[in-house]
DNA sequence: CCTTTCGACGAAACCGCTTTTCAGCGAGGC
DNA sequence: GCCTCGCTGAAAAGCGGTTTCGTCGAAAGG
């Protein structure tokens, strides 16, 4: 049987809708005749191949999960039948029977930024490496966001689970319905007992303290933060915030609530929207520390569109250690975290736990300042 | 029956290998004793809810699809044991008697540079109004790649397919052996007759002319290109190297081979590399095209890094239009792609193909320019 | 020559859900 | 008294795999 798409030419009508009217172009084109091909594709099944191959479907299922007994010939026999025939087995049947999916979530907050794609990069490759694949998904709406994110989990029979990124607000409640394992990757349980669950992360509070201790190394005693969500306690927002106010302290410098800025998401115009806010303060700073690149670029455009410099009038830290810190003009000294150490820990933390061979494991990397051009010991003290 | 997860204080070793033996700090914690919870968790069934309710397994199937023939009083009831139960019907079960997933594919060619995240977002959200589920899946390894991708279209019984951005190397072959619509985002299927599939993207070659031309139109004459690889035919590479030699020609310009410069992906660092060959050709050019704005910035990097101005110097423009574009210092030119629009007409596309009342169709959107700073007449005329 | 072992293979049960079929039963209308 | 109608249920038939258990023939052992 012959399973391409059968095309056939015939001319049409493209309907177009409001939305798509000024489309400046759309060609008149072909329909696939696919509707049966469609519904009938999928329909090859195990029974088909053992009945082609003359055997049974134990033999097909065993061929196919390379088992020993099965002599080499028919093996071969039955491996030709299924490439014929470009038979794939369904993986809901296969999931069902087996009464697991041989998949673990990744839960991402909104959308990744470069810093968690990349992340999540090495992660995918890691736990395929061990066999399993990943299924990424976003939450994009807080606490319910995460509700489905747990339902996901349950439906899918997912087997294991990775909340990365951002400041997660997971409750307890959620967390003890999940019932597979789950590691936190750069982030943490919001104020729970931290020994209660495993993860895998950077000490955000003492890079943030390094970080801003660095900048009052050169001299700097009026820092902003540009940080994340407000009351936020086990995310890495509240961490670098804390990480922030312990350098005050060190270096003894009162700590000024309006040099804190929130900005939700990690995204540029976030950045730019903060650090403008900081210039209109009548408590200017000389540098401002950002807790993720994204938000340091936002920042710089701001400083420069106020017609001052970076770093001569303001110096500007960001966080994570992404290509843009590298790339930008000036380069954005940063802070960066291992991220192929993170997620290669992460994930075998994960396996642990899943061949139930582990336990709960709260992994610390360490993290490193990168200098960069924007960062500088302040000109004109006031 | 309580589904919490058990947890037990217990002084434990962390096991270290090698490769985690440096991280600074692992403390030792509590293990999960959730064995058998985590066995007996997804053994709730339809039937268990059934008993626990006092109904027939048929009724709570009605109830949990919404049917209609179940009084108000029953559906309550029903609903509450499934809350108080948290119960998920298993996926694997329904989509197996289904014989579909209620899920698309989603192609995305290597890490997604920020422009395919930002579609990708819309995307998902689209194909969740619609009510379906979205599976992204990364492709690596050129064609061998694509083909566990269509292998997984096939293993997970995916109703449909969106092949995303980037130059994917899609044989013929490989696109009639896929059992399931399939819509082409920014990208378009290399050396095979547009006609015969359904895409949606920009006008990438016209795209380009219009860049080209803009630099043209402001004195520039000595224009190179970082595209993406070469020989490309379908891919947005190859449509926008075309779109460049068309300005070229009606510009008269003679097309020079060396400034033209390959870059396959499209990051930074690859930007960086490229413009620098371009820095040390011995035909300088006064203005750079990059065929995506991450090589806009790292080609703006190398002119910095040459102790060159960006525009003053050298011009550098962008493609896609990206929030770096409009962050970075000096502001990027940049051709901006109307991703929301894109994303909502690829689905659109996808859905009636998958509903089968659509046709194929080649869905084309305008682009327009962003200016920037990066783009300025020529100053120093050689 | 008979028994045992063993490699190769098959029949059938089962995973959890949907859907269909058929039926029951009480209420209300004619 | 009969029929319709609304709600519900029991039972069974899959969906397409995996797995248990058993069969069968041939080689090995006594």
């Amino acid at each position: 049987m012959q399973h391409g798409i059968l095309l056939m030419q015939k001319a049409g009508h493209v309907k177009m809708d409001d939305s798509t009217a000024d489309t400046i172009q759309i060609r008149k084109t072909s329909v696939a005749v696919q509707v049966q091909e469609v519904e009938n594709m999928n329909r090859i099944s195990i029974r088909d191949i053992a009945r082609i191959a003359h055997v049974s479907v134990t033999t097909v299922s065993r061929v196919i999960n390379d088992y020993s007994d099965v002599s080499e010939e028919t093996k071969q026999r039955v491996q030709k039948v299924i490439c014929d025939c470009n038979y794939q087995p369904n993986n809901a049947a296969r999931n069902l029977k087996l009464t697991h999916s041989n998949t673990v979530g990744l839960l991402m907050e909104g959308s990744p930024t470069p810093f968690v794609t990349g992340l999540s990069d090495i992660i995918e490759e890691k736990i395929n490496e061990y066999g399993y694949s990943l299924a990424p998904h976003r939450v994009t709406n807080g606490v319910s966001g995460v509700d489905t994110a747990v339902q996901l989990v349950m439906e899918k029979r997912l087997q294991g689970l990775i909340v990365c990124g951002g400041y997660f607000i997971l409750t307890l409640e959620q967390l003890h319905r999940l019932p597979v394992p789950t590691v936190f990757c750069t982030t943490t349980l919001n104020g729970i007992d931290d020994t209660a669950y495993s993860s895998v992360h950077v000490d955000d509070r003492k890079a943030a303290r390094d970080a801003v201790n660095y900048l009052c190394s050169i001299g700097h005693r009026d820092i902003a933060i540009i940080g994340g969500v407000e009351n936020d306690k086990g995310g890495v927002s509240g961490h670098r915030l804390r990480g922030y106010r312990d350098a005050l302290e060190q270096n003894a410098i009162p700590f000024d609530q309006s040099l804190v800025c929130y900005c939700g998401l990690f995204t540029m115009q976030r950045g730019y929207d903060a650090a403008n806010e900081l210039l209109a303060n009548s408590h200017r700073p000389t540098a401002i520390f950002c807790i993720a690149d994204e938000l340091a670029v936002g920042a710089c455009k701001a400083i420069f569109d106020a017609g001052l410099s970076v770093p001569d009038d303001i110096s500007v830290m960001g966080f994570d250690g992404t290509d843009i810190a590298q790339f930008y003009e000036p380069s954005i000294c940063t802070v960066r975290q291992p991220k192929e150490r993170i997620a290669k820990k992460t994930v075998e933390v994960l396996i642990n736990l899943m061949k139930k061979k582990g336990q709960n494991c709260n992994a610390v990397f360490p993290t490193e300042i990168v200098t960069g051009k924007s960062c500088a010991s302040p000109k004109y003290r006031p």
